[in-house]
DNA sequence: GATAAAAACGAACGATCGTACTATAGTAAT
DNA sequence: ATTACTATAGTACGATCGTTCGTTTTTATC
């Protein structure tokens, strides 16, 4: 019941690395038992189909995405000082390795039309995702930072907004400003909503 | 000469609404064969390999973009009007048949890690409809109704946030209130940057 | 250390993948 | 109408796909 969860861990590690720079639909189930090292159908044992696979990755990149951008940022006061830091690490985590996008956006892109359990995971985690933000949001309210008519929601996507096209400036057209505009986007829009 | 055209044409016509919805890398060469309605060999003539395919299915979605969104907006005159069309008739595109995603954004994200043609041609084709953008916005500083010190580029990068986070939170999460959103997002924009 | 359970393996399944080759059918030009 | 060319079809290739099965190795429990 250890050598188990040792193993799962590693092969979704090695799957949600293989699923950032190539895709979730992608990726195949012999090479990726290639990378992990064990045979086909030892890995496969693990998930009794690819889709429950799928499923996995993303609930993988979801925990690691609270591990390496949510978590650490609750070391920041509540308020404007914690939205940044949540963003910051969320950028950096998707950047990691220099390698790959956010796998949460890539999964919502590849399964938007599909229906399915694997949708309704990415639905799940990109809800939570909006929420962690509109509430980070709602913290710098109550703190007194954002105006108390601010619009948590309307918040929440922009700043989802300006992080998509961030990502997508800076992988695929390689524009060496899309940083510097995307901060600039997002200090905007917190002046916009400040008291 | 005739035939060739037409049967190419029906084929990427085909293709890219297959990209739309399950995306590039998941279409086979067989499938999209019986799709349209041919062989698969007949139809691999047309295309020397899959590769060239996905080019081509890029330029063709290029092709329906300038079609469909940005030259009926040239109907309007210069300015805001211009791009407030333009950016209506993109949405609109990218909904039709309520099914699919805008292609070159799936296109962007399924392509950004894979270096070659493909990702070639994105980035020129996400080049051209940023410059599109930016030149929207040039013309409406140019009419007087924006500011004359306006950052057109960094106008176009935040207009093209908003769209990709509209599709995603229209698309993946259906969220009624996602194009209201949208909307504000625009007009706050346009307003910050008028006279 | 024996025993039961779990994990990993190797082989094989039918299906489909992208691609190549050859032959037939259809079209265009003389 | 004959010729030259092009478009499509047919077939087959080796590779790989996701999945299943029975066997063997490893692990955990007593």
């Amino acid at each position: 019941m250890e050598k188990s969860v040792e193993t799962k861990t590693l092969i979704l590690d090695t799957a949600l690395g293989l699923a950032r720079k190539i895709g979730f639909e992608s990726i195949s189930i012999g090479e990726l038992a290639k990378r992990v090292g064990m045979s086909k159908s030892g890995l496969f044992a693990h998930f009794k189909s690819k889709e429950t696979l799928h499923v996995m990755i993303m609930d993988h990149a979801a925990f690691n995405f609270i591990k390496h951008a949510v978590k650490p940022a609750l070391n920041q006061p509540r308020g404007l000082a914690r939205l940044r830091a949540m963003v910051n690490n969320w950028n950096k985590w998707s950047f990691q390795d220099n390698e790959g996008a956010c796998p949460l956006i890539t999964a919502a892109i590849e399964f938007d039309d599909r229906p399915g359990k694997v949708k309704e995971t990415v639905h799940k985690h990109l809800t939570d995702l909006h929420n962690t933000l509109a509430t980070a949001c709602q913290m710098a309210i109550d703190e007194g930072e954002l105006k108390t008519d601010a619009d948590t929601d309307q918040m929440a996507q922009e700043i989802f907004s300006f992080i998509m096209a961030y990502h997508l400036y800076k992988k695929t057209l390689n524009d060496p400003k899309a940083k510097e505009r995307f901060e600039t986007s997002l200090e905007t829009l917190i002046q916009r909503n400040s008291k």
